[in-house]
DNA sequence: CGACTTTGACCAGCGC
DNA sequence: GCGCTGGTCAAAGTCG
């Protein structure tokens, strides 16, 4: 039982992030005017502990993981809310719950991500370590994650992420390259990349319903902005995602986590 | 050999 | 100004 909440945990967390980024790309193709989302890199945040206190708690996006109790505003308080927003308060701050083996020590969430460990801290107010994590899965991305065990139950980790991945998923990224590399989303041909500047969709309107192998035409008259564009990337997500029977299942787990969260984790 | 972890030192903000 | 604290750096160690 124990063993299967934690892979539901560690199901749902994916998800979770799945979600999310998929929420976080629709909104970039939305708003198609700040392409680099105006990230600082990381040695620009470097030295900037000011900016470490610009977390806006009104972009709080907690998570619920295993059907543990959510986050508070109290204890968010203690977290995250030591300074007044600032300019930088576009950084989402969000929480994760994840349920682990009592006996298992290591501070690790794992949620599909690369992590690269840069620090770890005795923090006053709980004798448990808190781990200090930044995303290695692309060097620019500006996430950090802070891992610590929950004072009231050492099963539970807390984990606590700051800022928007700007790169998808790895999952996400595996499947695009995957299955949609040069290959039809739907019924429209088209081609799915990752570079540096970030996920590139491109469409070959000119081969509509035809089989259009190894033509990949990029298509730079095609208004990216326009409202049949997004309307369509938003269609072709949505049915990608609800073609995919993990993501229907951990949907459901997490709607009936929600809904009867003592099935999930006794607490 | 590169990527990752560990860990002590350092820095900046805050309260007194 | 000083001490406390959280967050980060960076050298050294570890691992595959």
């Amino acid at each position: 039982m124990v063993e299967e909440n934690k892979k539901l945990s560690e199901m749902l967390m994916v998800m979770c992030e799945n979600y999310n980024t998929l929420q976080n790309h629709l909104m970039d193709l939305m708003s198609t005017k700040n392409p680099n989302k105006g990230s600082p890199s990381a040695a620009a945040i470097s030295k900037k502990r000011k900016a470490a206190g610009s977390e806006d708690n009104t972009n709080n996006n907690d998570r619920v993981i295993g059907g543990y109790a959510e986050s508070s505003s109290s204890e968010e308080a203690d977290w995250c809310n030591k300074k007044p927003s600032t300019e930088e308060s576009k950084s989402k701050i969000s929480r994760v719950y994840v349920q682990t083996e009592p006996s298992d020590n290591r501070l690790v969430v794992k949620d599909g991500y690369q992590w690269r460990k840069y620090g770890q801290k005795v923090t006053r107010d709980n004798p448990s370590p808190r781990a200090y994590f930044k995303c290695s899965f692309a060097p620019t991305c500006p996430v950090k994650k802070k891992v610590q065990r929950s004072v009231e139950d050492q099963s539970v980790l807390v984990a606590t992420y700051e800022g928007e991945h700007n790169h998808p998923h790895p999952s996400q990224t595996e499947a695009i390259l995957g299955s949609n590399r040069g290959a039809t989303l739907g019924s429209v041909p088209c081609s799915a990349s990752i570079s540096s500047s970030g996920p590139t969709i491109t469409l070959d309107l000119t081969q509509r319903g035809t089989t259009t192998h190894g033509v990949k035409r990029s298509s730079p008259e095609i208004d990216q902005s326009s409202p049949v564009f997004q309307q369509f990337l938003i269609e072709q997500m949505a049915s990608n995602l609800s073609k995919d029977p993990s993501f229907k299942s951990a949907l459901a787990a997490a709607i009936s986590g929600r809904i009867f969260p003592h099935s999930l984790v006794n607490k």
